[in-house]
DNA sequence: GATGAATTAGAGCAAATACTCTAATTAGAT
DNA sequence: ATCTAATTAGAGTATTTGCTCTAATTCATC
């Protein structure tokens, strides 16, 4: 493995599980044996490590969201998009808890992290029409409408794997992530059709495993 | 003003307009033109303002999940409710941006938090009890049931903030917050009766000036 | 107005951090 | 074997940050 890569790869790791403030290049430069100059000759600065780690994020998300939800959405699919959509979260689960602070310090992550917000709030809008559409839920009443369950569903997500590092009784395993999918599920549950529930409902429980 | 309530209240102003990591002692100091020795006489260390400014939200956080919430919850003091506890997270908005570095950093204030988390999150499925009681919701049927719900809301008031200052296009206001209210009893919406939900809407767009 | 306590000033330290610069080494093609 | 480009080492810099320590000053009270 080249040095690059063993330094994409400690980083995403320190910052997974010490927060993103733990990927310090001295430490990075230390824990590899690598110097200094080695690490600036494969990055130009500190922001770049995290700017390459985050246009993977961004390439499986899209993945994520486009692959597994096209038109009629199972529930086995909408299970499986789910799941796949917190294991994802789970990998670069250091992007979430630190992500006011990387955005701040580095306008270009900001931009491109708006980006595919934008995006993903939009595609989960559409893929919540979808169920309507397919007579497996009812279009929600309130204000927003499916606006608002998108962004409650990116809220969420978004936010599931922070919550359970703030509240941090014990070290955070891939595991929990199927409660963060459940508990996700809950969001859309009440516009479900019964049946359309029930199967997603179990689909998600059967296929919770790694 | 005492140079202790300045300390604080620069503090205060600093993280929330520019995150909890622009009040730095170096930065308080310089900018109210006192000594570094003068704010350690106040403080023994850095983490210690931070423990002052969230017992404050704390102790205001509690006041409003218990006084405003009293048996029967009418719409309005229910909307009530919502847009108090979103203007608490606006007057101390620097703590949901930044928290889970401020945890790491300082086990005490890490500990304080979650014992108010968890009681927070007890408290708001007590509330949604009550609703249920009263007659004006009917009981979430999901796996997680109330405690669910409860969560929900707790997930999505908590980051309803630091969702507007990651997407940042503008400077938050204080005119954000009714939105945040709205968003959030989209979560609540599908459960509660009609004539309830359509009467606590009302107040929540009539009462959202400051 | 003298005395002791509360408050403030300010120089300075120790550690961490991102990054630079030059020189050495390695690898790959001819 | 040699030449060139890619890679790496490592010493060193500039800045920031939290914090300490002592001396000076203000304040309240008798």
């Amino acid at each position: 493995m080249s040095n690059r890569e063993r330094i994409l790869e400690l980083s995403l790791t320190l910052m997974n599980e010490e927060g993103a403030a733990a990927g310090t290049t001295t430490r990075i430069v230390g824990e590899l044996g690598i110097s200094p100059g080695n690490l600036y000759y494969h990055f130009g600065n500190r922001e770049e490590i995290v700017r390459v780690l985050f246009d993977e994020l961004d390439k499986e998300l899209r993945a994520v969201l486009v692959e597994d939800v096209g038109p009629p959405i199972s529930p086995a699919r909408f299970a499986a998009f789910y799941l796949r959509s917190f294991d994802l979260a789970w990998r670069y689960r250091f992007f979430f808890g630190g992500l006011l602070g990387l955005l701040r310090r580095d306008d270009v992550l900001a931009a491109r992290y708006r980006a595919l917000q934008d995006w993903g709030i939009g595609e989960l809008e559409r893929i919540a029409g979808q169920l309507v559409k397919d007579g497996n839920m009812t279009r929600p009443g309130g204000r927003g409408g499916l606006r608002s369950v998108a962004l409650n569903t990116w809220l969420i997500w978004m936010n599931w794997i922070r919550f359970l590092q703030i509240s941090g009784k014990r070290a955070i395993e891939h595991e929990d992530m199927a409660d963060g999918a459940s508990q996700l599920f809950d969001i859309l549950a009440p516009y479900l059709d019964p049946a359309f529930e029930r199967s997603a409902r179990r689909a998600l429980a059967r296929d919770l495993p790694r």
